[in-house]
DNA sequence: AAGGGCCTCAACCGCTATAGA
DNA sequence: CTCTATAGCGGTTGAGGCCCT
């Protein structure tokens, strides 16, 4: 495919916007709205490329833009999310209001990863840095590897993963958890509950395989606590490492390798005694 | 005061994903 | 199905401000 270069016009300016160059795109923005930014520029009567100005309003013009400096509680959520999507700019942006994925990744690179790396622990593994200056062990998955081992489990059962509500599993947001739990029908919060809430029947689905049947028979209420006190991200990788021993056919695939997938798991795991809370 | 190094963050670049003709 | 335009994402850059000597 041939890519269209952004900015081939001649004339088109670069660099630093002056207020002038804001008002305009503000005003023009407030009048017809968001969208259409390849012609914007000369409509609104811009020297700059549509993806110049999509990116200012964005990333800084944008009225809901939260400003100042992030919160304790701002910092934890990104080290939380970093630690399961790795650098998913955007995804962890959607978890915090008002604030860019370009803010957070800056954050990120200027502050939390020095204070990860202050503290010992790895910004890439979130693991404690091995102090005997070996390497650790190169796992193929990397941080994301929670995220993608979801994603792939989601598409093997032809499903639609919750990510709002996985998210709120996983930082422990309750007031996710609770939106989304009015929005089910089953009003019992077993963890076999909350996971089929996580994983949507896709309206899409073809797949004879049904993700969400198969979770009775793997989970009984007997035997898993009641997640929506007490749920963590640890509980929630065992029992996706339950399906996925179960989904032995996913093997198949040219790519994959349960073998890793497992062991990454298990790493995953022994990262429970670590808390993340009070590092700062 | 000067200037060199470091830090921050807005902006850019290159790429992929997606929609629609 | 293919092609093209557009949107969006993550990595990188560089201007400007700050700090230290």
């Amino acid at each position: 495919m041939v890519r269209t270069p952004c900015c081939k016009e001649e004339g088109i300016k670069k660099g630093a916007w002056t207020p002038e160059e804001d008002q305009k795109l503000i005003a023009y923005l407030q009048l017809h709205g968001e969208g259409g930014w390849r012609t914007l520029p000369e409509k609104a009567g811009l020297k700059r490329c549509g993806k110049s100005c999509r990116l200012r309003w964005a990333n800084y013009l944008r009225p809901d833009i939260k400003r100042g400096e992030f919160t304790p509680e701002e910092d934890d959520t990104i080290i939380k999310l970093h630690a399961l999507m790795g650098n998913k700019w955007a995804a962890i942006a959607s978890s915090l209001a008002g604030r860019t994925d370009n803010d957070i990744k800056n954050y990120w690179n200027t502050n939390l990863k020095k204070r990860l790396k202050q503290k010992g622990l790895d910004p890439i593994t979130h693991k404690p840095i091995n102090p005997t200056g070996f390497e650790p062990v190169n796992h193929k998955l990397g941080s994301s590897g929670s995220a993608r081992l979801l994603n792939r489990v989601a598409k093997k059962y032809a499903v639609d993963v919750n990510r709002d509500l996985l998210t709120g599993i996983i930082i422990g947001k309750s007031t996710i958890i609770a939106e989304d739990s009015q929005n089910s029908s089953d009003t019992e919060h077993s963890t076999s509950t909350l996971l089929k809430t996580v994983a949507k029947p896709s309206a899409r689905a073809t797949s004879p395989g049904s993700f969400s049947d198969d979770l009775d028979v793997f989970f009984s209420n007997e035997e898993i606590s009641d997640m929506y006190t007490n749920v963590d991200n640890v509980g929630l990788m065992e029992e996706l490492k339950s399906i996925l021993s179960y989904a032995g056919d996913i093997k198949d695939s040219p790519e994959y390798n349960v073998s890793d997938e497992m062991e990454f798991l298990d790493s995953w795991n022994e990262e429970d005694g670590l808390d993340l809370e009070n590092c700062f």
